[in-house]
This record gives C-alpha cells, structure tokens and sequence, in this order.
DNA sequence: GTAGGGTTAG
C-alpha cells in the first residue's frame, strides 16, 4: 500500500483525528469554516485547532478567499484565547495579517496589529526583517513605504524613539518617503516627553532628507528653541523656512511674540508686529491676549484695555482666555470694579468662567486687601461646582501672607495638604517672602533651606527670595554663594536677581559695585527693568549725583520702560534736595499726566524743595 | 497638528 493509499485509509478510520490530516488540509477546513460560519464554530469547538502550528496559521491567514477581518478575528482569538497560548501568532503571521489588511484598506486594524508587534518582547525586530517578510507578500513597493510609515508611528506612540528614527532611516536609504504629518507625530510625542533634544535634531533631520516641512512642525520647533531660551534661533528658522515658501501663520507669530513677551523685549515684540502686518496675518484671540498680557506686565493697563476693545472692531469674538486675562490685570492693579464688570459681561455673553477666572479674581480681592470679597467669590466658586486647586490654595495662602496673618497660613497649608494637595514650590516662596515682609528673616531663610529635605527643590525665585535676604542684610558673600548654589543646580540669576544684589550694593552705599552689577547683568542679555532703574536713580540721588540719576531716567524713556511712582519719587525728591525745584515741579506734573498718584513722599520733598531751592 | 488665561521673589 502506498503511503498515499495509508494515509487516506487511516483518514477514513480516524475521520476526527486532525493528527493524521496534512496542514494544507487543516488549513482549508479552517479556511472554510471561517468563510462560511465566521469564528463561532472554531470558537465553540476548539479542537478544530488543537493541531494548529504556525504554517497552518499561516495558511489560512494568507488564504485570499478568507476575508481580512475573518482573519482579524481568528488572529485575535488566537492572540487572546489563554488555552491556545501556544498557538499565539508569531511574526509572519503578524505581518501576512497586515498585508491582508493593507489590501482591505483597514489601516486602523493594521496600525493595531503592528502595534502589537513592537510591544511584544519577542516579536520586536528590526524594520528590515518586518519588511523582508512583507516583500515575500508581493504587495508592491507602495505597500511597503506604507508600512514603513506606519511602522515608524507605531514608535513614535509608544515613545520608542529611536527606533521610529531607525525606521527614518531605513525609509530614506530605501527610497520611501515617511509622510511629513507622520513626523510631525514624532515631533510631538518628543515634545511632550522633554527630549527637546532629539526633538530638534529629527526636525534638522527632516529638513536634510528633504521632507517637505509645515507651519506646524515649524512652530513647534520654534516653541520649543523659544522655550529654552535660543528665541534668535527660532526667529533665524522662521526666515530661513520662509525663504522655502513656508510662511509662518498667526501661531508661528504667536510663539515668537509669546517669547519676547516674557522676556520683556520691547523690540522683539514690535518687531514680531511689525513683521505679521507686513506679511498680511492678521491677529487672532490668542495674539490679542498676548498683546493683553504685554501691556498689563508692562502695567499699562488702558493699552490692554484698548486691544480689548479693538478686538471687537477687528471681528475677533472674544473667549474665557481673554476675558481671565484682562479680568487678571485689572485685579492686579486693584480695579477690582471693572474685574467684576469684566466677569459679569463673560457670563452675559455665554460663555463659562472657570477655576483659572475665578482665580484672577480671588487673586485680585486678595491683592487688594479684600479679604471678604475673595472670601465670597471662593465660596461662590464652589458653590457652582469648580473646586478649589493647588493653584487657589496658593493664592489664599499669599492672601493671608499680605495680611500678615502667618497662624491662618499655617492653617490653610494643612487644611490643603488634608485635600491631598502638596506643599509646593509656590507655598514655600509665598511664605517665605510672608515671614520676611514680618521681619522673621531667620524664620523664611531656615524654611528655604530646609525645602529640599522635605521633597521641593527651591527654584529660581526661592534663591531670589534669600539671595534679597542676605543682600539687605549686607551679607553679600553670602549672597554670592547662593548664587553659586544655584547655578550649581542649573539655575540661572535674572533681572529679579540682580536687582536684589543691586539694591543691597546701593543701600550700603556701593554705587559703584551696582553700575558694575547692571552692566553684568545686560552682557548675559537680561534686560534691566524699572526696579533696576528705580534703585540705581535712588543711589544716585542719595548720593547727591542728580544727573547721573536724570541720565538714568530718560535712559528709562529711549528703553520704553514705565516709570512708576518709586522712580518718579526718586527722582522728584533728588531733584528737590538739589534745590531744582522747576524741575522737580515739572516732573511732578508729568507724573500726574501719566495718571500716577502721588504719595506723600512726593509732596514732602516738593515742599522741602521749596526751602533748599537754589536762588 | 503648532500658539494664548489664574499662584511665588524686588
């Protein structure tokens, strides 16, 4: 008897035995079950594939007349069914399965099954071993740049970025175009995992192989060198991409604006304006809050107010962002009237304030001395629904802080730890700077130095809080060695900083260390502020120098920097002292102009003035 | 798909 002949006998007395059944065989029952009855059967009887190995898997699954997501499902049944563990689908049958789905157009499905491929242990190979098995498919060359797309999302979602950069690779040395919208992903999942690093490299990377880049992985990059810093490089990149015809739009214009507002560059952000008019982009929501921002920090709050008001003219429907935002600056100027008109009107007009306007407003009440009526509108917040956060704790702790009632801080900071929330970096400086304002020194330099046994890392503004500290004590080596703490542990000193090592140097009578200081500070590109011109206007008055003062003080003015009531002070009562009371009266009058008040202070030397006066 | 809102230091 042949073994043909044997083997169909047997066949015939062991119909049942799937042992004795070739694998072509096995996989064409399979095949036909799942053509005609779907999983069910095979689902219901599991010993159909009690005999299953990989090539009958395979079989079926490469089995054209099976359709792809009947394949789908046995694959998953088999990738999931815990007594078929040994059956589980190995990578051929992984990737015969995407080629099925490829021609299928279910690329959802196929993203899936890849997807499963690089987060199995075992399963993980290199792109050239996935595509080798691919090519055997026969699926043309579209087929496999398509795969190689995926592939490399497929890394870039679950954060394997070297390898979604090894598949770049292996796309480009082959040909293939890997999809800029595809990059773009990676970009993104760079970003928001901090390897701003690798962010821009791969972005270099894009730009080299040719990759036709957008405004949007080009403004996320610029956000990104901004972010640390490097703005002239993002503006650098803008205009060399604008030379490639790819034109920034009101985000890319939005980013740059956003960096030079926080780093009070006046002529940065007239640049950026003056180059959006130019270009024809026209503002948006968010330009306008920018804008509104630039204004109130530069505490000129009617010009904040008037891009508020010109944004209607310009059809720009405002929203909660800008309302929290013009709502902020005038709480933070004390105009809580127009605040709460502000907040009144968002309502009115739909839209739904949230913890963030709600927070400005608390902020401002506090600000203001307005215990009571931060008191009802946290009430109020709670009573529609928005709780309390990390940020309002905050907030409330600072209240109380102002008020000098450092047993209620104590109170409401285990009060909010009780809800879960930590004693955070903004708890620590707040009070902090509470216990210094109460003359405890010792008391706020021994809670900054102990922050960090207790979990927070003191930031920039607590070594600026006892670096103040020290300098007002005239400890300025002391100072100094903080300074060196701090950059230790990457931190580096800005215009706050130096204006607490400016202000100590004047006060104990070292003017000349302090023009030293502001020199330093403006060779590390930190732009001296009113504080900075404030003080040194003061040292130079006290020190009889008037006109090195008055040099100063229209410094201010070519630099476009608000003179607030300290400066004007200043100045005013060096005058006076001088006996240069024309001059003194006239600045008198230009304060008032510029809708200053006047304290005490001011008429006090004024009337000094008239005594000393120079006949 | 990229950008904008509330908390701390003088």
């Amino acid at each position: 008897m042949s073994s043909q002949k044997t083997f169909k006998t047997l066949k015939k007395l062991f119909p049942t035995d799937p042992s004795l059944i070739s694998n072509q065989e096995i996989a064409q029952k399979i095949s036909k079950t799942l053509i005609n009855s779907g999983l069910q059967p095979l689902k219901s009887t599991p010993s159909l594939l009690f005999n299953l190995n990989p090539h009958i898997t395979n079989l079926v699954l490469s089995n054209p007349l099976v359709p792809p997501l009947s394949c789908l499902s046995l694959f998953n049944f088999l990738q999931t069914n815990p007594s078929l563990t040994s059956h589980k689908p190995n990578l051929q049958a992984h990737v015969t399965l995407i080629c099925r789905l490829y021609q299928a157009k279910k690329f959802a499905q196929m993203k899936i099954v890849l997807n499963g491929i690089v987060s199995n242990d075992i399963l993980r190979c290199p792109v050239s071993e996935i595509v080798s098995l691919a090519e055997d498919e026969r699926k043309g060359v579209k087929f496999v740049e398509t795969l190689c797309d995926m592939l490399f999302r497929v890394y870039a979602d679950n954060k394997m970025f070297e390898e979604a950069v090894g598949v770049f690779d292996y796309a480009e040395k082959k040909g293939f175009e890997i999809e800029e919208r595809s990059c773009f992903v990676l970009l993104l999942a760079l970003k928001k995992c901090g390897q701003v690093d690798l962010c821009l490299r791969f972005f270099d990377q894009m730009v080299e192989k040719g990759v036709q880049i957008t405004v949007h992985s080009l403004t996320l990059v610029m956000n990104e060198l901004c972010k640390r810093g490097e703005v002239k490089k993002a503006k650098a990149l803008m205009g060399e991409m604008a030379g490639r015809q790819i034109k920034p739009n009101v985000v890319t214009y939005n980013t740059l604006l956003k960096a030079y507002i926080e780093r009070k560059d006046y002529e940065g952000v007239n640049e950026a304006l003056s180059l959006m008019e130019k270009d024809g982009v026209g503002y948006n929501v968010a330009t306008c809050t920018l804008l509104i921002d630039w204004f109130g920090s530069c505490e000129k709050i009617e010009d904040a107010e008037k891009v508020f008001e010109e944004m209607h003219e310009r059809g720009i429907d405002p929203d909660v962002y800008i309302y929290t935002s013009i709502i902020n600056w005038n709480g933070r100027v004390g105009n809580m009237k127009r605040a709460l008109f502000l907040f009144d009107e968002l309502t009115q007009r739909g839209l739904v304030p949230n913890v963030h306007t709600y927070g400005a407003l608390i902020n401002g009440a506090y600000k203001g001395g307005q215990m009571k009526m931060a008191d009802i509108l946290v009430n109020e917040m709670q009573s529609k629904g928005i709780d309390v956060n990390q940020v309002v704790f905050n907030t409330l702790i600072d209240g109380y802080c102002r008020k000098g009632m450092m047993d209620e801080v104590l109170r409401l900071q285990d009060f909010m730890e009780g809800k879960g929330f930590q004693t955070d970096v903004f708890t620590y400086s707040t009070i902090a700077s509470g216990l210094c304002k109460l003359n405890r020194n010792e008391e706020a330099k021994s809670l900054l130095f102990t922050m960090e046994e207790r979990g927070v890392a003191p930031n920039l503004v607590c070594f600026t809080t006892l670096i103040d500290i020290f300098c007002k004590e005239g400890n300025f080596v002391e100072a100094k060695q903080v300074i060196q703490e701090m950059e230790r542990k990457g931190e580096r000193p800005n215009t706050v900083t130096y204006n607490a090592l400016i202000d100590g140097h004047i006060k104990k009578g070292k003017m000349k260390e302090a023009h030293k200081l502001k020199k330093e500070m403006e060779d590390k590109g930190l732009m001296p502020d009113t504080y900075t011109y404030s003080s040194l206007i003061h040292g130079e008055c006290i020190d009889a120098k008037v006109d090195e003062a008055l040099k100063l003080f229209h410094e201010m003015y070519q630099r476009d920097l608000t003179r607030n009531v300290v400066t004007y002070t200043a100045m005013i009562s060096g005058l006076s002292k001088d006996g240069r009371t024309d001059e003194a009266f006239k600045l008198y009058d230009e304060m008032k102009r510029e809708g200053l008040t006047p304290d005490d202070r001011v008429y006090h030397s004024l009337v000094g003035s008239l005594h000393t006066a120079k006949s």
